[in-house]
DNA sequence: AAATAAAAATGGAATCATTACAAGTTTGTA
DNA sequence: TACAAACTTGTAATGATTCCATTTTTATTT
């Protein structure tokens, strides 16, 4: 399927939407019904992974590894983050007698490049205030 | 505000249509949008947390300490589950160099309760069979 | 290669949570 | 009482996701 293809070539954390408008030039017949049929088979047979950090989209990533997400609140972007080993002892916790299935780490802010970016700003805004 | 107080004494996760729902009938005049708008400003002015650990709807939990959460695939019913040290270690984990704002544990799988309720039909499934 | 049934894909309509917005109401203050 | 600012309301719009009936593709059998 070139749906999962695209999704272990674009480890974006990409959106249904991105999938369906990135291949649809490639594949004319292709219908966003079927990207959202696939997605869900796949994330159903472990394939893929369900990200619902972002409020507004489901995201998708083909990385199924422990790992955690950071989502910007400016930009959008979602990064991977390493977990440390935090899997391994999350695995012995205290569970209170549930059947952990999924584990999903989501942490949100401001991610490095945005916060360079206003930095910068003020510089300059401190600059012209100068004048 | 009463949102606050609901949510403060029921810390059973709810959507915004069950907390619509339960005051409806002490507020004629309440609307969705106005249940909608409080939860957003409690949201960000941190005296609420929003989780998005259900897929279909947005839950909120008057609850601001540090704890992750459970979602049972089965019953829908969210549980509360201590974070044990992990807290501390995460501020001094890796972020790449962004700043963090927000941090989301959720597990999902089959609660204590769903499970139980499965081997029972099992065993009853076993002795229907046996006759 | 033709016939066939099962599986997958399609697209348009339906659903449903959330947001936008304009109008109405309440509040505190002078 | 008058007034402006803040809050609330209801309806309409948006937009992601799902439903479903129809069409297309695939694999299998003659």
């Amino acid at each position: 399927m070139s749906i999962m293809r695209y999704l272990m070539e674009h480890l974006t954390h990409p959106t249904v939407d991105e999938i369906y408008t990135a291949l649809s030039p490639e594949m004319p017949t292709l219908s966003k019904t079927t990207v959202y049929n696939t997605l869900k088979l796949l994330s159903e047979h472990g394939a893929i992974q369900t990200l619902t950090i972002d409020e507004r989209n489901t995201c998708y990533d083909a990385d199924t590894s422990p790992h955690a997400h950071f989502l910007c609140k400016r930009c959008g972007k979602i990064y991977d983050l390493p977990h440390g080993e935090t899997k391994k002892k999350v695995e012995t916790w205290e569970m209170n007698g549930h059947d952990v299935q999924e584990i999903h780490f989501y942490y949100k802010g401001i991610c490095k490049d945005c916060k360079q970016e206003d930095s910068l700003k003020q510089r300059e805004n401190r600059e012209t205030n100068k004048n």
